[in-house]
DNA sequence: CTTATTGTGTGACTAAACTCACTCATGTTG
DNA sequence: CAACATGAGTGAGTTTAGTCACACAATAAG
């Protein structure tokens, strides 16, 4: 992981789970393959028998209805592990994961997971907890993207892009990752045209500003007072 | 579980996952009580550090924000396990345990289920299994309730109503849970009202009908439809 | 059997968010 | 540096869903 002169805000969620000689067992039953950008780890429909690990590059789970409007579920980053198991007979994938920059993927195939944690019960518990935090995620998500309307819930997800890619400056957080209104859009289920009016009037509320499609947060509290957050814990409240 | 004349659509998800032999183990940590309706199983902020398994009766996991408006994520009911392990020390409850009738809870700590899994290999996939099926179903319905607008989250609801609680009845499927149209609205995020009017397009379209406060399905391809399904496997398109 | 209480049904109005149509800015490529 | 593609910004109009205000039905309680 480079080492930034600014100091971090983001914090990767599987070393606080893992412990390192636990990984290192898991990093012994994958598989690496690189991916260029714009290609798919699989789709939907595809089975659902391996977990992923990203070496390096991002991943996002996307999902597209009738009408082509898309859904931006998760966007996985260096260092994220993502996947399903869930031990239905022939489970598929209901979402599609998209590579989104030239990227090194490990695979994990359940079945050596299997193994794996029946032979070590401490790599289980861990893995476990690893799931439980992915699920509460996805819990705390649902209840930002219903609860507080549209604003609550891109305020939220502005929240939760400083947790993942935000590094502070000064009085304020600087999100590193580049994001079109369209791609905000379809992370909360709304239109780039809503998410436009939307990042204008907090801009002029000072809450957040804009330098070349890169969000700056200026006040925190005030995106917190708007989607009634919580300060849950930052490895929880992500993308 | 009682047999019934009717032949039963409902299947009790973690018959599936747990032989009977892990659950025998699990059945030996749990910690049983008595809870009334009205009473409550946990508060939001509490610590989240047991998991519970419903020997009779039923819990709803809810959530309000500031205004009093409440949603309602889970409606658990005999024979269901739930709760969290997410390996956060210090982790507290975001949702609020409520149970809705009588009920004989069995409570399982973390701290135990964590000693047995690592001596049990087989429980803990198992117990993973069960864990990845419960994320599926609270991704699934994060998709209905976000992509379809709330006539697709209410018609993805009562089909995951059909697959909890319903019997066939000739060519339709009755369902056996009481259920008000307040409670239908805070399931998906809408006003009573809404509900009330959608229910009422519903019938006249001849998609279902209802008989003293059970809502009948006559027409399941008719939600389908509506809420783009997908025929998830039942055990995951749930309350 | 009367009276509360709780839930349903409905119309009129308002607010939130989407759609469409277009302009302007930025960045990329031959 | 044109020419093109992509994205931002904005107004006008429409659709969707929520709010408010009641009437009425069903159920429970005294």
């Amino acid at each position: 992981m480079a080492k930034q002169t600014q100091s971090e805000v983001t914090s990767n969620r599987n070393t606080e789970v893992f412990s390192q000689e636990n990984f290192k067992l898991i990093e012994e039953i994958m598989y690496e393959t690189k991916l260029a950008a714009g290609t798919h780890l699989y789709w939907e429909g595809d089975p659902a028998d391996k977990f992923f690990y990203i070496k390096q590059g991002s991943v996002q789970i996307t999902k597209s209805n009738d009408e082509g409007k898309q859904f931006i579920l998760y966007m996985h980053q260096t260092g994220d592990l993502f996947g399903q198991l869930d031990g239905l007979h022939g489970s598929t994938h209901t979402m599609t994961a998209e590579i989104t920059e030239d990227s090194v993927i490990c695979s994990i195939l359940s079945k050596d997971l299997e193994v794996l944690m029946w032979q070590h019960g401490a790599l289980a518990v861990e893995f476990m907890k690893w799931m439980g935090m992915m699920h509460r995620m996805t819990q705390a998500k649902l209840r930002d993207l219903m609860m507080f309307g549209k604003p609550g819930a891109l305020c939220s997800m502005l929240i939760r892009l400083s947790n993942t890619y935000g590094t502070v400056r000064g009085d304020d957080i600087l999100i590193t990752k580049k994001l079109t209104n369209s791609e905000l859009a379809d992370m909360i289920g709304a239109t780039r045209e809503s998410v436009n009016r939307m990042l204008g009037d907090l801009k002029k509320d000072g809450i957040i500003d804009q330098e070349s499609s890169h969000i700056i947060i200026k006040d925190l509290d005030g995106l917190r007072t708007i989607c009634q957050c919580e300060n849950c814990p930052s490895n929880v409240c992500r993308i």
